[in-house]
DNA sequence: TTTTGTAAAAATATCTACATTTTATAATTT
DNA sequence: AAATTATAAAATGTAGATATTTTTACAAAA
């Protein structure tokens, strides 16, 4: 949506294929990343192969060690407060700069956003319904971040939802199967909507920076019972 | 210095020489990055060489358009406004919860290293001396910026001060040839350590916010002087 | 003459296949 | 068991093949 020219070539094909497989879980935390493997599952040479390794170092979603290949990076509760910590600063920050700097047209993308994303039905197939449900929060919130009006703040912000993703996906799951957890983020979101129009900065700051927040302990249960530290 | 694991092969050095000399001017915005060429600057196969540009496109120092190969990303006003602003709202921020968070040994750090950075003298060769005044600067900078106890927060820092380096070698060179110029930074950075050390987490954060968009008229006038709209 | 279009040629980017180097595993000896 | 050597597996690199883009040469039209 936002690049400019297409990238068709091989090593890009296998770089999304591979960051939507280790994001959706194909590819578990630690697994090694067998050279031999890959090239077989994505049907490329070891050259552009590595090509898409390398980029999802520089995102963390992979680590590398020379000589010894690669593996799809850890997961831990450490880093899951890490990066929620870190999102919610900066989400809270970009809150602050778009309702000082957001005009009316921002406004109605947030209120059109908002609207869309409380109009998700309960359908047959879960699995759907959690996709539209994801995909209509983020471009909520994306809306509301838009309104910073800093092109590099807004890449920071992705690179943060990237790294948060694997953990937001657990959050995800939870939320869908318990509609009390969906009823209080909507609440939330409302809530988020009020001070948003009423033009306090700070106050809008503050709340989001909590409604960044409140995932961690839910999570934080999740990877415990998965029994990691 | 935070890296566990070396990384000797060769897509990594080609990648740090090739960082290092876009950063420091060898080749300039806009170029064009041929692969012929850069096999044989860094003795090299196509390979690993596709593997650094691939890094440095992720970091936005180099732009790629696929089939039509690489270039050194260009700069502009603009995007020197946008990555000034970021970065000082970013670095406000981090400012902020320094103050908040950080210990004794946060303030000694602070203390030392401005300390360290007040000490430079003036010697024979200019060039020598940028590079000393600049690292110590650096060093202060990182010291109070590493009291936020985020992780992740100082690895966003340090994308943006990847993407700032080539405006700020502009801003450096000017810099030391004004010794005026230097006296005004030493007196900002004798405000800052005074607020840093009273508390006030407010204030830190509004002035360092100020000390971070201080150069942007400085590199403004070198960019127009060079015909960069 | 200038412009526009076209096709061949050259330059360039990209990819694969194989060669080399390094690490991991198994077997053997002390 | 510990150390050493042999073997297998894997990562990394190069060279050359293939595909794409850009340039050039030339012709037709304005």
């Amino acid at each position: 949506m936002a690049e400019p020219e297409e990238k068709n070539n091989l090593a890009n094909l296998a770089y999304v294929a591979l960051k939507r497989d280790i994001t959706e879980g194909a590819f578990q935390p630690g697994d090694k990343l067998l050279m031999s493997g890959l090239k077989e599952r994505y049907d490329i040479g070891a050259g552009p192969m590595r090509e898409a390794l390398s980029r999802l170092v520089s995102e963390r979603l992979v680590t590398a060690i020379s000589q010894r290949g690669f593996r799809v990076a850890p997961m831990s509760i450490d880093e899951l407060k890490d990066i929620y910590f870190a999102r919610a600063q900066l989400e809270a920050m970009i809150t602050e700069l778009a309702v000082q700097r957001g005009g009316d047209e921002w406004e109605a993308g947030v209120i059109a956003t908002a609207h869309t994303l409380s109009r998700v039905k309960e359908v047959q197939n879960t699995d759907e319904m959690l996709g539209i449900w994801d995909n209509r929060h983020k471009a909520f919130h994306y809306a509301i971040a838009s309104g910073c009006g800093s092109a590099k703040l807004m890449e920071l912000r992705e690179t943060m939802l990237d790294q948060a993703e694997r953990y937001r996906q657990l959050w995800l799951r939870e939320m869908v199967f318990s509609g009390e957890a969906l009823k209080s983020k909507q609440e939330e979101h409302r809530e988020l909507i009020d001070v948003l129009m009423s033009g306090d900065a700070q106050a809008a700051r503050q709340l989001m920076f909590e409604h960044m927040m409140n995932p961690i302990p839910i999570i934080v249960r999740i990877l415990e019972s998965r029994g990691l530290a």
